[in-house]
DNA sequence: GCGACAG
DNA sequence: ATCTTGTCGC
């Protein structure tokens, strides 16, 4: 387990970090296929929280992307670095998950994010910025359709429909069991939109969340709770 | 101004 | 995200 830290001159406002979207998200890479599903390596990153005591506990855990076993895993313990605001939850998990990611022992490949990339007011996601400041290839699947409208895809697993922000798909809807409520897909950086739902059907043999976040999320917590008993 | 709103 | 027990179903 290793410790966060906040970087210099990162947002204290709802203001700057606004502005700080609005600087990164030139950068983001969309005409990029990204790696093939099923080949290197998938990370998934979750993080979890206890306002009440400021701490903040993150996990990054390796998977290889043909088997789905567990290659390497980290964590890491902090302080709280924004509040939570619909928008800007990338400041709030970024600082956690970097420090994770920083710590494992092998190349992430791959990395889901649980939430959104394109799919965000601004166009600019945590999985598209944390995409933007490590160069990996990132995707977001997240577990609710935000403020984005969509048509229920078919019930059969593999069904997708489009995630509009107006008449602009952002993402899409994406059934990955049989008639079990969908999850939604947007790419990150440097992952094309149909790519970035195939290695989300390849995370999801037998769970409607990618194995990548499900492991991701029992270590965070799992990380949390042991910050209490010590 | 009010409500909704990834995690 | 987090607070929280049992329960219905594959």
């Amino acid at each position: 387990m290793t410790t966060v830290r906040i970087p210099e001159g990162w947002p204290a406002t709802e203001e700057q970090a606004r502005a700080v979207q609005d600087e990164l998200r030139a950068r983001v890479i969309l005409d990029e296929p990204g790696p093939p599903p099923g080949t290197g390596h998938v990370t998934g990153v979750d993080v979890a929280y206890d306002d009440e005591r400021d701490v903040v506990a993150a996990a990054a855990v390796v998977l290889d992307a043909s088997s789905l076993a567990v290659v390497a895993e980290a964590t890491a313990v902090g302080r709280v670095s924004f509040p939570y605001v619909p928008g800007l939850l990338a400041f709030r998990e970024i600082p956690a998950v970097l420090a994770a990611l920083d710590a494992v022992a092998c190349p992430p490949g791959l990395v889901v994010c649980d939430g959104y990339g394109l799919a965000h007011p601004r166009r600019f996601g945590l999985a598209s910025h944390l995409g933007v400041l490590t160069g990996l290839p990132t995707i977001g699947v997240a577990k609710n359709p935000f403020t984005f409208e969509h048509d229920a895809p078919a019930a059969p697993r593999g069904s997708t429909s489009a995630l509009l922000a107006g008449s602009e798909e952002v993402g899409r809807a994406l059934r990955t069991r049989d008639g079990v409520k969908p999850v939604f897909v947007s790419v990150g950086h440097r992952v094309t939109l149909p790519n970035a739902c195939a290695h989300t059907l390849a995370l999801t043999p037998r769970y409607r969340l990618p194995e990548t976040t499900r492991r991701a999320d029992a270590l965070c917590r799992q990380a949390l709770r042991q910050t209490y008993s010590v």
